[in-house]
DNA sequence: CTTGTCTATGCAACCAGTTGCATAGAAGGA
DNA sequence: TCCTTCTATGCAACTGGTTGCATAGACAAG
């Protein structure tokens, strides 16, 4: 249950809507989570009635009015202890290694071109951070001296950047290893 | 339905049973794709009424007979459609990523020993790892030279000892930025 | 004037994956 | 002798997450 973990110290962060949660679970929150519109309002909709949050309806000129959530005392508590109960060191999902596995029964070409794109988005996504970073943490406009939640901000999209870095470099591994080893074997 | 092609692609590399593929799962494929053996048995279900499969009833001494399960015509033909439909480059779910952030409104302390332990475990995958890519890819018992099969399983396994790698460091940073900033905020 | 995009919220159905429990024979150690 | 571990299979209930669909006013572009 870590969406509600992660909507709790983004509200904490900053309070806002439902919508606005799913911007930026588009944005920074979603370089290590991701969610979609549905789950967030659903989530929401069950911390409130359990007391975790807090609503405020928020009239605005020109858009819809909105729900403006706040943490709660027992939302902040509940974190409180979330944090200090130890999780489990997650596992990699990796469909795409999969794929390259399967490749060894059909037409490496395909693998080639999928492993292409994947890079390009990995390569996007790095681009991303890396301007993210400048424009928050290391760039002209930003805060000097930064306080502790930026810079474990900071700290988290430093580890973003370097997955994207880590992760493009192996795409590039795979394919050379794949380019080297030709057909294996024609396609099913 | 990743799950399905990681399991066709594991029988095409050896046929076997559910609770073989479990520990498979445990191992080599578990590197990249984790499965409960609960489920593994749903799966193998589905697809073997589903015609992706076939089972035989292997009889053995001294343990319970077991169903060996092999690719069939179709599994295959679904494998190689699958391996030729592009899949979405996935993204980080990383709940330490959020505990992180949340440690601005929270006791770091209990975050270094978080972080520490993740740390551990991390290292010993990154040990567990290297000793099977010496005793299968790179060691003097290691098979030379390899078949393609043998060096996309490679590749894959560079990526798990990259991610590690990676990973530790990251970890590292995190330590350092959090003991720099000292206690925050008081616990909550 | 119509089409499309943005803000804003939500329901319903489905699917994948986890957790808990159950069975059962063989082997090995306390 | 009993307890645990290993091999081997499976059901049932639940939870977390995805997909598809729906509504509705404001605004901008064509």
């Amino acid at each position: 249950m870590a969406l509600e973990h992660a909507i709790l110290v983004s509200l904490l962060e900053k309070p806002g809507s439902g919508y606005e949660l799913a911007r930026r679970f588009d944005r920074s929150i979603g370089y290590f989570w991701t969610a979609t519109h549905q789950q967030i309002y659903r989530v929401l909709a069950r911390m409130e009635s359990a007391g975790l949050l807090a609503v405020r309806v928020v009239a605005q000129q020109g858009r819809p009015d909105k729900k403006e959530y706040s943490v709660a005392a027992p939302g902040r508590a509940a974190l409180s202890q979330w944090l200090h109960e130890p999780i489990e060191p997650e596992s990699l999902r990796h469909d795409l290694a999969v794929k390259i596995r399967g490749a060894a029964f059909d037409d490496p070409a395909a693998l080639v071109r999928e492993v292409e794109r994947h890079r390009r988005v990995h390569g996007d996504r790095l681009a991303h951070y890396l301007a993210g970073e400048l424009r928050d943490f290391t760039g002209p406009e930003a805060p000097a001296p930064p306080d502790a939640g930026q810079e474990l901000q900071h700290v988290v999209l430093r580890g973003g950047i370097a997955y994207e870095r880590m992760t493009i470099a192996w795409l590039d591994d795979v394919l050379a290893t794949v380019r080297r080893l030709g057909a294996p074997r024609p396609p099913a």
